[in-house]
DNA sequence: CTTTTTGGCAAACATTTGTTAGTGTATTTT
DNA sequence: AAAATACACTAACAAATGTTTGCCAAAAAG
């Protein structure tokens, strides 16, 4: 076989890497083999070696290229002097447009990051107790300010980061509305939802 | 090793399908190993073939005694003479309830279910894009009735539905809020952004 | 053009996997 | 008490796994 073929700027582990993300999304992280990915980048298992460390190598490229993604947009939005729920719905359209446009990885780091290795996987629940307890303060100072209904703020997050993460479907469903027309029902309902 | 220990009614079977949706939902199906199983159970792994055919049966023993709890349940719900904003909030309610008390099975049905294997794989797959349609259907109905919000009724489900998959969280979090606190406050998001 | 580096390949490795076969011992049934 | 069934064990299997080694050719650097 020949060489991996590489696209503008992108490195050959950089291709490895796109080629990881949507096959660990499709079977899932442990049910994918090297040898399946080999073949997806066209080139025999062993030669994925001249370019990475290991499979879990991967896996935790994949999540803190993400989480990285929302922890510096979460401390632009917080710096910003607009009201609580305007936040709020400022970090609900960052996670619904990476979700449909980078949908491979966030589903990578979303549902498999359960898979990492020490020391990342402490190091990735750290961050993401981290990045929730942020969100959830934003709320409370939401509710605080009578901008948003007197509920609990961790349970407000987590239904919002849950229901985001259920764009999976939308991306599986045949006659799909666009991503914008989605963007806008979640934000209507979700939005809505808090909403005093 | 002793015998399997069989509590009540449940047949050793029932044991081991038991923990299987306990091991299953901590590591997950393809990771989970039988001989990891057979410890858990306190026997050999050999010896789980006498109860058992395979892995493979384990998983679509859990993934359909799930569906046809949630079958039942709409069921019963669509023949009532409810508005439907309450039956959307029944549904709701059996949903978290299920996922509070019957956490392992539920959330392995709902995480795992694409291991399965033909021809149970299909199978569940028809059931589950019914019930979507049956429930939106309900929402739909609110809609054209006035009570909900003009919103599309696809994303409507599937945001009420993996919000609910999100009580994983309230599961593993340290200092949580009780079930039926829990339960209120999604009702309240959740109806309350639906709400016209 | 020559040298060096990069990146392919085949072959092999040690583990781990789900599962089967055969055997013996408890338990249940007659 | 005898016969039949249920069930646990050890040993082994074939297949699949991630990864390493050693070798060779193509590309890049000098």
């Amino acid at each position: 076989m020949g060489r991996i073929k590489t696209n503008n700027n992108n490195s050959r582990k950089d291709v490895i890497l796109q080629k990881a993300a949507i096959l660990f999304k499709q079977k899932g992280f442990k049910a994918a083999s090297m040898r399946e990915l080999a073949e997806v980048v066209g080139v025999e298992a062993a030669s994925l070696y001249n370019h990475i460390k290991s499979k879990n190598e991967l896996l935790h490229e994949i999540c803190f290229s993400v989480a990285n993604k929302y922890n510096e947009n979460i401390e632009r939005i917080e710096s910003q002097p607009t009201s609580a729920l305007q936040k709020v719905e400022q970090l609900l359209r960052f996670h619904i447009s990476s979700m449909v446009e980078d949908f491979d990885e966030v589903f990578v780091s979303d549902r498999e990051w359960k898979y990492l290795s020490e020391p990342y996987l402490s190091n990735f629940q750290n961050q993401r107790r981290t990045y929730r307890k942020r969100f959830a303060a934003i709320v409370d100072d939401g509710i605080k300010k009578k901008e948003i209904k007197k509920i609990d703020p961790t349970t407000a997050v987590l239904i919002m980061l849950h229901a985001i993460s259920g764009i999976e479907s939308w991306h599986r469903s045949k006659q799909k509305i666009s991503g914008t027309e989605l963007e806008e029902n979640m934000i209507t309902i979700l939005v809505g939802g808090l909403k005093k």
